[in-house]
DNA sequence: CATGAATGAGGCTTCATTCAT
DNA sequence: GATGAATGAAGCCTCATTCAT
């Protein structure tokens, strides 16, 4: 019986653990039970993967490249003052996540694995590059407003991009817990609010 | 008589659980390790305790009821304008968390637990609850800036403390992915541009 | 406050125990209950009794003393034919036992243990010599009545009687399992069979 | 394709498992021992087995459906006077235990196992269900000689066989714990007796 | 290449027993 | 004597991984 060779299949499983472990977690998650959902037998998940813990990574990686290549998308593709940037962009982070916020878990899983993992250098640096790199994004932004004037000059953008950057994490952390929360709606109106200080040229120093 | 229960056997467990838990994850800690951390026998845990999952709810909560006392202290403790009380708290917040910044993961692996655990009704409410409490707590503050004139009148005070407190979280989590970010001082960069936006009487409706 | 001394105390611990142990089995059983069963503390089962499995064969022996003695009050007491005394044996038998069904399966925790326990020796040698000693006594009956001719001559007595003996074990059994069944019924109707068989002169040799 | 699936393997474990239970008892039995005897690994038990427990109930049934199948070929086969059949199913009883008395401990085990264990009803159930088939059996060719006059027709059919099965156990019982008794010749001298008595016209009345 | 039967290391947990009070 | 807090040996079971087919 000729054997159709299937070169999806090792998409087809980092899917099916994405599914699984998004589900009940890494830990809690059986390797067969990732096998069944791919619809393929247990021995075939180690023709792909070294380990049950290499395909975790897998997935990670998997995750990390499909939301930056989304908020690439956006930044590229917009034009407009600074704050309509800034607008399109928090929407395009909410947005992009609220449809898999079931996934949402898996972020936890990723975080949790990072502290504990043989992994975790790996993790913990994944996470710091996404994170800089997003920060770079947004500092960009926020500077570029600074230099056409229409943010006041006297901001910290690098750190205030990465406030910002939290604050959507969060939102989404929230909308995870609870159904009823409007995550899209909180970061509207944040932005607004941080819009309107951005634009004040009278910034108190912290003291 | 036998020997003297010892009222504080139980809070030692509870600190060396958290210990170890904090340092290598709740699914790579071994109850052993627990033990040996609190200096006694590895039965002895389960006198206190009904499972690891147990002990692990306990470490989860004795974390939040420490959170959440600090932060109703600096609550109840400061006075003045809106904006000062918003600095105070911000600075509470950020600060109660750093110096145990080390444990920070273990919130990682509260998350992680609530998504997977049997115990993760009670995480998750525990969660809710606390992030409700404080969300109420900041957005009477926004309110009554509200009320007294400092800050703008169309504010959505719950939807701008939600992003607020995620904020916070967020920030500690990036400290502690690296070690050179400094929170505290994002924080309060941000808290500022905040304040400035909050202060201004126009705010551009979200579209 | 002065402690008033119990010299029952161990009487009262081998009673719980028996509840116990019948109630649950001996496996299943745990020392603490028979201790709070007995009202006292746990350590105090060790001051009377060794260990666990040595309170299994207190208890044991206390059991086959009590329907020892029962037995032989009957026996002593009974005057009349043998098939009189035979009857009067019988039902003394089944209705000392009935009421104490729920500790029937303490026998087979008995039975179980002898097969298992360093004290298997103790155990079979003790039921052996129960039933050696009941045997000795019906056998003693039906060789009476042999002797001034209510019975047959051409009986084995010995081996009839151990069959009988089982007979009884084995109706307290099903009574055990079945509470519809009716021991004493069965018995009755058994044992007059049983006597018409034997008061007949012709008893075919088996082959 | 993987290993080919060993339908003998189930078997094979369970084998290894009566001989275990036999000899140390359920409760003193390790499952790696079963393991060994069956030559195969700790895990491959729980392969076949959910649970210890489920094992020890796999054993029972094992046994109970091969003592049934060994009866049920008896009573087919024999023909004859009721009297012979009765004879020949109490030598098949008999002989069909005798040569596995080792394993008989097994009988108690599942007796304290009905008592104790969270299986107790599928014991007890099946228990029941075995005896009253058997029970049904001997009723039913006690009541065939009735029919053909060959035995008296004041003879409660249903208690008689219920006591005489109870014999047989018993019997077996007195076996095991003394090798030199022998059962089945007590077994063939008290079915003499009882046949007397049941051939005989006159049964006096139970009081 | 694919499979799933087999494996065994290692975890959590129980509970009889000890012993300080 | 009495107690019950503390202990740790030991068992059942899970599940990632291997490898014969």
């Amino acid at each position: 019986m000729a054997r159709k060779p299937d070169p999806d299949k090792k998409r087809q499983i980092v899917e099916a653990a994405t599914q699984v472990f998004a589900g009940k977690g890494y830990a809690a998650a059986r390797v067969i039970e990732v096998a069944e959902a791919a619809g393929v037998g247990k021995g075939t998940i180690y023709e792909y993967f070294r380990s049950k813990e290499d395909l975790f990574f897998a997935v990670f990686e998997d995750m990390m490249a499909d939301t930056d290549s989304r908020i690439s998308v956006t930044i590229a593709t917009v034009s407009g003052s600074a704050a309509d940037r800034l607008r399109a962009v928090a929407d395009a982070v909410v947005t992009a996540w609220l449809p898999k916020l079931d996934r949402y878990a898996l972020v936890m899983e990723f975080w949790s694995a990072a502290t504990v993992s043989p992994l975790r250098r790996r993790f913990k640096e994944s996470f710091q590059q996404a994170y800089d790199g997003f920060r770079r994004v947004i500092t960009a932004l926020l500077q570029d407003g600074m230099a056409t004037g229409e943010f006041a000059d006297d901001i910290d953008a690098h750190k205030t991009a990465s406030a910002l950057i939290g604050t959507w994490d969060a939102l989404l952390l929230q909308a995870w817990l609870d159904p009823d929360f409007d995550p899209l709606g909180a970061s509207r109106a944040f932005v607004e609010v941080l819009l309107n200080g951005l634009r004040s040229k009278k910034i108190k120093e912290p003291s």
